[in-house]
DNA sequence: AGTTGTAGCGGTACGCTGTACGACGTGGCA
DNA sequence: TGCCACGTCGTACAGCGTACCGCTACAACT
């Protein structure tokens, strides 16, 4: 009897216990989903950050762009590390806090830095784009090269893909330089997001390459000896072993490759012709 | 007389500004060329943390790798603003300044977990690496995405090019990729930055777009025609007015696009042939 | 014209950060 | 056995983002 009954809560147990199992992959799932919905809903509340226009009837001291413009200026003499907003208030001449009537805190303020960036991306002229889509892309990047170049920080401010006016204008005028490639939009957007990942790498790349310069090449030559006793890389090995210039030739290579002014344009070309090639069949 | 001396003097005066000047831009140089020079101490420092090898007789309770794995593991979880000296060190359960026997300062720690990533990257098996060197680099390209998947932060830590074993490794492996590729070191190392900078320029993308869901299209639409009132968004003007699916459907095309797991390949090998094929002439 | 609500401004304070400094105990060598 | 330097870590400090809240002066209404 008492068997029995225990049995009898064995089941129960073990059919509650299921039971909660259930519920809880339920519940994990849903928490995914409100996860996923919260991302969405992060996202597009920075949209309003550009929607809400200065809501109050009283003249402000400052635009939106004063504070970008000065944030910008105080980046490019002195690195991201010096924004703050105590530094960047003061150099507006006003209170810490006063900034925050602009902007509800310091990442809404880096998304005005970025979409200001994004404006010396713009082609001024738009008529001015070369018809062959190509060739127009080739100008967007170079531009968008350049900018990056000004303003090497921007990789710095950990920003994703913005709705501020210029950056859509960006999207815009890099879709309006498509306009002789005939394609659907979906290829078009595909294309516009393949040479934007290209371009926006290589200046990543470039913001941290070595200029030229003499490093101190037995440090280097005595770190590469110790990497190779750890085994595992043939190339260096080889370099070592052979006599085509040894570790400081390969060393070389890189500073010199990285170095090369035309090694931008002469690679987004490449990568436009194998797109071409590939839409072609 | 007066006449004659203040004359003099002034023209003694000219001079010596003239002096001054060319000091001044003298000095300019020196500074310029300085700061080169201390630039490149900088990163050759970095090469040092490779190079110093726990000097000390006694045994540590850690060792650089077990930061960097628990640093790892903390900003999986995390992210990576959850990771600051104080909360490693409880995460290890040690005192913070502990951790400053291991590493100079957190960009250092920061240095050790960009190359634990790294090994990520890694092809376990480098004789598995295909012969033809546009399929081994595909190989290479997807193992560093999937890697840039799992720790999308990585971008967030603004690590330069390193010079950490793994990184290295990754660089030999892909030379090594290259194999099978007739030309000299330049073309190679040219081609492994071109393909390196895209991978990672799609990875950086990737990880700040938005994954498929429904955004408050309501809002979408009513920024868009607020932009267009601003003028100058040709592409977005004439979808507007047009009748193929709007503002919405561009919207649309942006985020399908942006999840085409196929995208990656295929962009990738895209450029891979137009390497092949400018190298070809 | 006078009044008033509030938009714009900013001082103070809190909890967090990275890390310089120095104290402490213990393990390894002489 | 004695020593000392190595690994460990508590304390302290300057600087950060920003929540909270009081103040001032202007725009709008009576």
């Amino acid at each position: 009897m008492a068997d029995k009954l225990a049995e009898k809560a064995v089941r129960k147990a073990e059919k509650l216990h299921a039971k909660a199992e259930k519920l809880h992959t339920t519940v994990d799932k849903l928490a995914a989903k409100a996860e996923r919905l919260q991302e969405w809903a992060d996202r597009l509340e920075a949209i309003e950050l550009w929607r809400r226009e200065s809501p109050g009837r009283r003249q402000a001291r400052f635009t939106r762009q004063d504070l970008a413009r000065a944030a910008v200026a105080l980046i490019d003499a002195e690195g991201a590390d010096a924004l703050s907003m105590r530094r960047l208030a003061q150099e507006l001449g006003a209170g810490t806090m006063t900034l925050y009537h602009y902007v509800r805190n310091k990442d809404e303020l880096l998304v005005l830095v970025g979409d200001e960036v994004m404006g010396e991306v713009l082609v001024p002229d738009l008529a001015a784009l070369p018809e062959d889509w190509m060739e127009a892309m080739v100008v967007i990047g170079t531009r968008t090269r350049d900018a990056m170049r000004r303003h090497p920080w921007m990789f710095e401010l950990n920003l994703d893909p913005g709705f501020g006016p210029n950056s859509v204008r960006h999207i815009d005028q890099t879709l309006h330089a498509l306009r002789s490639l005939d394609a659907d939009l979906d290829v078009k957007v595909d294309v516009v997001l393949a040479v934007d990942e290209y371009v926006m790498g290589y200046c990543l790349h470039e913001r941290g390459a070595l200029g030229p310069g003499q490093p101190p090449m037995d440090d280097l030559v005595a770190y590469a000896e110790e990497l190779v006793a750890a085994g595992g890389y043939p190339t260096l090995e080889a370099l070592l072993a052979g006599d085509g210039g040894g570790v400081v030739g390969l060393w070389d290579a890189f500073v010199r490759t990285g170095a090369d002014d035309a090694r931008f344009e002469r690679n987004l070309r490449r990568f436009l012709r194998g797109i071409a090639a590939d839409l072609a069949t």
